[in-house]
DNA sequence: TGTACATCAGTGAACGCGCGTTCACTGATGTAC
DNA sequence: TGTACATCAGTGAACGCGCGTTCACTGATGTAC
């Protein structure tokens, strides 16, 4: 990634991983352009070769984070196999890693407060990525009698939510309160409990 | 509010609502200290006859949440009547509620980084509060055969993070994505649905 | 293979700005007598 | 009730700083012939 002479090669990238790094460790509030600029050694006046300015670098790192977190996410997936409910659970915990793996992406995507609508590109990569996820809620609600199911935008809404929750509160160097177990085994159990209030796991296990 | 003269009268309080007002609006790396002191009618230099500084502004406007909040979650809990499942859903009801009518505080407690270490009043005003979710936790838990019951911490952890979840991707302008379900319904059933995996209400319900 | 030249990706100086914090100050308030 | 004075809560000017953005520039690269 050392800068090689004048030309750096592919600052667009390296910029993109320097705001990531920054966002992450300071909020995407206190993320500074000039910073980012600075880690991959060059001017802030090179920045805008490659972005607009500093929204846009932002957008182009949530960007990426979709595309990464949808692959990831369709992957656990795996159109359902070997049955809805693993292939449910999967993404649950993939939720998980992603953000444990990504904490910049995450940030960018879910904090940094750029929106969704920002450019069509970033409109459908997000909209791919959470699309996975409510898909696997409705092939996981058809096994609920009909009279009982929740809207399958409610069940997935539900599992997002506590999800998110804990990828803030007990994931990531947090306002004090730390939980003593890890937050993998939280989600997991959190969704196993769920699950079974829906009657989609055995009340025994 | 408006200022009289020469002295405020009650800058503090002033200054504590300018920040809430601004940390609200602008995220807790975005809220200046200047500009908080403009809102109140006052030179920024004003603020350090109050206050040691920015930070000390936060953790201030942070623990006025804290104390407001394990007010309404000790009243919501209400030593456990009418019913330990009762209080323990009205504590939830208490969360959400507290989130959306005091956005300000919610960000400045949870958002904003400051560590509840930061002087033992914040601490003990924090641990009070998070206190009574879990004492409703474990009172509840009582009800749960021994030897299915998840540990209580476990238990408070899950709804604190779907709480949380909730909160901060539904109840707030989001990143885009609303659900079609208000934040109260989203919450209230998804606490419903986990306390029955819990066997804690009928099946049937 | 060598040369001329267009294109591209960076520089570096400059801009205006708002920030947090400090300082000596001053106007208003309240108390002692 | 009136006056002297200490205390308090504000002012306003100044500081050094880093920010995002612009601009004319220049060094490196790659292509045409």
């Amino acid at each position: 990634m050392a800068k090689r002479g004048y030309h750096h090669g592919n600052l667009r990238e390296a910029l993109i991983k320097g705001c990531l790094t920054l966002i992450e460790k300071r909020g995407p509030t206190g993320f500074t352009l000039s910073e980012a600029a600075r880690e991959a050694g060059v001017t802030p006046a090179a920045v805008y070769r490659h972005f607009e300015g500093r929204e846009d670098l932002i957008a182009a790192a949530a960007l990426q984070g979709y595309d990464i977190f949808g692959d990831l996410m369709a992957f656990a997936y795996a159109d359902g196999k070997p049955s809805d409910l693993k292939a449910f659970e999967a993404t649950g915990r993939a939720y998980l890693a992603f953000a444990n793996k990504y904490p910049g992406h995450y940030v960018a995507m879910f904090e940094s407060g750029i929106s969704i609508q920002r450019t069509p590109e970033l409109n459908a990569a997000a909209k791919r990525a959470l699309g996975v996820l409510e898909t696997a809620a409705v092939a996981l609600s058809q096994h609920i009698p009909e009279e009982k199911r929740p809207p399958p935008q409610m069940f997935s809404a539900h599992i997002w939510a506590l999800s998110h929750g804990v990828v803030e509160l007990f994931s990531r160097g947090s306002p004090g309160t730390k939980s003593p177990f890890p937050p993998e085994d939280l989600l997991e159990s959190g969704i196993g409990i769920y699950l079974r209030g829906l009657g989609l796991v055995a009340p025994d296990s």
